[in-house]
DNA sequence: TCGCGCCGTCAACTGAGATGTACAACACTA
DNA sequence: TAGTGTTGTACATCTCAGTTGACGGCGCGA
């Protein structure tokens, strides 16, 4: 099965293809897997055959290595972060997101000091904060991520 | 070579300790190598031995493949970008401690319900909080990274 | 102090990642 | 149409990413 359909969004295969219709050297035709192969080699850095180029383009082969990954992505000039799942990068991002929202000095004092607290204690305290929202008047039960 | 220097910034290596350090299951000390197997065994996904984590970990072998760095990075709850780009991964570094301390989901709980409060409650419970932490012993300042 | 279990470390092995080489298909020129 | 060069395709091969298994140190309870 070449075209890992676990792959959240496109496959490695169709963004490298993507990239290779979308980025060309001269009006006409598309850099050629020899082309890239030579480019990355004169740039001094990783090298990588033409065959390979055209493996994982096609899907025959996915799951580069980390240093490959680099160099085609510095090539195409895009970050490698280009060739990870994109759902998976934005779940992540959205809890980094939840973070910046607590702009709230003190809630955040409170967070890094609750952590690594005894589960019997957070409980507590978790209760405690329920219990002040009640006072308040906050609403009750407003489950986030 | 181990430590590859064509990397920007700091190594794989050292980004991989630095995630080890600072994103910690619950208090006492940092996962395991054997746990970070285990708990990406767990998840279905791609899978990794102990004994690789150490060796990528320690610079004996940087270079791994996509899927791995994948896993790795979704177990720490970083996007793989975090391994690449350098920037990027100074800019998570910074928030990197309050996120750790959010991975506790009873931390997170506290810290969700916690926003909206009064300035004085807030001030109330960050000195529950802090008599708490020091009845259960725990150290009195943030430790710097 | 002994024994047991856990964890980091190391070396050797396995197999997938990656390459080299050769062939097929097409374009261009004479 | 023959000849030459270029590029995509195929496959045999080799290298190194990744695993397995074992050893040694350390903490803990008996």
């Amino acid at each position: 099965m070449p075209n890992d359909s676990t792959e959240a969004g496109r496959t490695l295969a169709a963004k490298l293809d993507h990239l290779f219709h979308t980025v060309r050297p001269r009006h006409g035709g598309e850099y050629t897997h020899e082309e890239v192969a030579a480019a990355l080699r004169d740039t001094g850095g990783p090298t990588i055959s033409a065959t390979y180029v055209w493996q994982l383009r096609k899907g025959l082969r996915d799951n580069p290595t980390k240093r490959h990954l680099e160099a085609l992505a510095g090539f195409f000039g895009v970050p490698p972060a280009y060739f990870f799942d994109e759902a998976a990068a934005e779940r992540i991002d959205a809890e980094l997101k939840l973070l910046s929202a607590l702009r709230d000095a003190s809630v955040r004092q409170i967070a890094l000091r609750a952590s690594g607290l005894s589960p019997k204690s957070l409980n507590a305290i978790t209760e405690m904060v329920e219990r002040v929202r009640e006072l308040e008047g906050l609403p009750d039960a407003t489950k986030g991520a």
